[in-house]
Parts: structure tokens; sequence; C-alpha cells
DNA sequence: TCTGATATTGTCCTTTGGGGCAGTCACATC
DNA sequence: GATGTGACTGCCCCAAAGGACAATATCAGA
């Protein structure tokens, strides 16, 4: 499947002619007169796709769209696409996670490369939330007691502590324990540790 | 300690303005003239500063030295500060860490800023990367078979599997599991695994 | 009121991990 | 040749974890 590339400018002539030239060089195109418009199409993150963005459009700008999309949870790449840029813009823009910040009038092979660029890290990008979703989704699973005892495991705390902390009896501690691994769909402690780290569940300064 | 702020500009009407700034806003400042002054002085992480560097500098330029801190493995933040800048530089350096990225003439207020900025990330990393490095001391002191036998521990492996997979005895795995966690300094295999991986040395698909 | 989810606990047994004690073997260094 | 280090291993014992089977208690809903 082709990458897509959501394309948002208020400049007709520019989004038909850019649009052109994406779909010249193999690309699926989308485009959209506002920042608004593609928020109501509300693009999803099921495919290898991209946001080519100018800066300056009426209503939401293009930074104020990428705080929109970043506190929606999207992972989708946003290249900028200027006429002017100027450095606070393209600074911001860039330390809020944009893939590039470009000037028109742009090389098609530049505007291809950055491209290609966001498309990549928006694969590996799809493919690491994916697995933390899926580990946040089984995690979500646990009742409060699991989740207080899973806690505890992946701190290094055996059970007679855990039970001792949490006013139990250890019998208990391990069926709760039992649970909790049976859920995580995890075979040993290292994985439960492992996944608990990338969730950022472990403090650093705990032990 | 006041932070200490390392200004790099071949101009010396500029670095003495800017020194005297910066000395009576409470820093401590070094000058130099070039690139290659302060790889030579070679200023070391161990207290709160950070690096006021202008972009266009006779010899190494400012991106050049930044990629040669990065590749020495310094986590002092950069704060770029140029005359002119074009969009790409800018991008560039941001994306390579710089802390920002501020053009001439400046306002001590926003200076102040970036240096705030600069001096709370530059201890936070400090501070993380004494973590890890502390780790890797200690994972150095492992000898080969431990070492391999600590990578098995962490994916989740037991005893009789990694005897197996080493085709060596039970007992002997033993004996070098006792000897990773003491090495390691640690006291359960929780704190091993979050230890390894903190350290990037669990793949994500290997189990 | 009956049901399902949650939390709790017991007994009994097996597997796994941890460690003391003791000893062999190879290899390098002094 | 003595010494030291790393790798290897057996026997024995204890602690911790895992799981089978069974059971009680609370509470929210249908």
């Amino acid at each position: 499947m082709p990458g897509l590339v959501h394309v948002v400018d208020d400049d007709d002539s520019f989004r038909t002619a850019i649009a052109r030239r994406l779909k010249l060089a193999g690309y699926d195109v989308a485009t959209y007169a506002s920042a608004q418009d593609l928020l109501d199409a509300a693009p999803d993150d099921a495919r290898p796709a991209c946001i080519l963005l100018d800066v300056r459009i009426p209503g939401l700008s293009g930074p104020d769209l990428q705080t929109r999309l970043i506190a929606s949870g999207s992972t989708l790449p946003i290249i900028f696409l200027t006429g002017h840029a100027d450095t606070p813009t393209t600074v911001q823009a860039i330390k809020a996670g944009a893939e590039d910040f470009l000037t028109k009038p742009i090389s098609s092979e530049q505007l291809i490369d950055a491209i290609e660029r966001a498309l990549a890290r928006h694969d590996t990008a799809r493919a690491q939330r994916g697995r933390l979703e899926s580990f946040r989704a089984h995690l979500a699973t646990l009742t409060q007691r699991e989740r207080q005892v899973f806690d505890l495991i992946v701190r290094g705390r055996i059970n007679k502590q855990i039970a001792h902390e949490l006013g139990t009896s250890e019998r208990t501690v391990k069926a709760h324990r039992h649970q909790v691994m049976d859920k995580m769909q995890v075979h040993s402690l290292a994985e439960l540790v492992s996944i608990a780290e990338r969730l950022g569940i472990i403090d650093a300064n705990d032990r």
C-alpha cells in the first residue's frame, strides 16, 4: 500500500499542484483547505501516512494543529511547509516533534526525501505504539488489588513482603500474582518487569 | 554553585559583552574564540553548564562542534546563537538535540530563559547518565560466561534452560547467576531486568 | 434472590532459585 | 613450581514460587 500524504494548505492552486506531484511520485493524497477540515476528517493511524502542513493558514495555524494532534495521541509525523520561516516557529515546531520544516518553493526531490523519512518514522512509531497499547490494554484488565500486587512484584518484592505490605496472606498474593501473569500474558517475571519498565511504571529511585 | 556558561564566538567584543551580561546575571562564564579552543579545554560534565555557540565561526562551525561533542559523549546542552538563521541549519541543529536556536540581537531575558532551560536539562541528563554509567561499569566486571548467563536470565530463561543452552550444568549456572547478582549489586531479578532494560540490552522481539 | 466478580484463605505437592561446602581442571602470571 | 582466576560440578538443604483443589465472604446488579 502506498503512503498517504495529508496536504493542508489554504491555497487551492498549491494544493492541486502538490497533489499532482505527489500522486506522480506514487503516493495517495488527501487535501484539506484548513486545519479544522483535517481534524474533522480524523485521519487514522492505521496506514503509513504523514501530514504536509502549511504554517500560516486561516483559522487554526499549523503549530496549533500540531498541538491538537499531539494532545489527541496521534503519531502522524508532520512536515511543515511555509513561504517564510521565522526561527522561533521553526525551533518550536521541531522541538514539538515535527519531522521537518521546509520552505517554499520546494524541489520534488527534497519533498519526497522528507516524506519518505516521515513515513518510515510513522511506521516504527506505529509498531512501537501498537506494542505499548497492547500492554496497556492488558494492564487495564487488572483489578485494583491485582494492580497493587503487580506494582510490588515488578519492584522486586517477594510474596511474603507483598502480603505484609498489603495486610493479607502469602497465599492470597500468590493467587493475585497468578492472575497478573495470566492477564498480562507473560510467562516469566523478567517479561513482566520488561513491560513495566517500557510503560514507565518503575520509578528509578524506589529501591 | 552557579551555572557555568561556555561562550564560543569569534567576535571579541561580543564575547566580552555577553560575558559581562551573564556574570551580572550570576553565572560563571568561560569564553572561547573558536570551537577548537573549547574542544582543547575539554569542559567537564561535572557541574551544571551549557554552551552558547555561534553558528558561523572560523574553523569548525557550530554544528560541526555539536557533532563532535555528541560523538564524544558529552551531555552539555547547546544553545545556538547566530546573526542570520537559515532554516535547514536550524532544523538540523534542533533535531540533533540543541537546546535552542536564537538570533542576535538577543534580549537578556530570552537568553537567560534559554540558559536556565539548558542548565535544568543538563542536570537531569547528568543524573541519568550517572546512573547508567554505574550500571555499565558493573556490567563490565562480568566475565564472558557471566555475561552470557546475564543475557539469558533477563530474557526470562530458567536455570535449566540456560544450562542446556550453554551446554553446562544447572549447578554451574547457579554459581554464575550468583556472581552476576553480586557484581551487579542487585537483590532481585526485577532489579536486574530493570537495569538491562534501561541499558537497552533486552530486544523487544526476542521472546 | 440468584449470579458473577473480587478478594480471601487453607492444604498439599512440585519446581525453581539460592547458597554452603568441597573439589577438579585449565590457563596465565610471577 | 606456586599462586590466582575463571569455569565447572556434585551433594545437600532451605526458601520462594507455582499450581491443583476446595472453600468462604462481600458486593453490585439483573
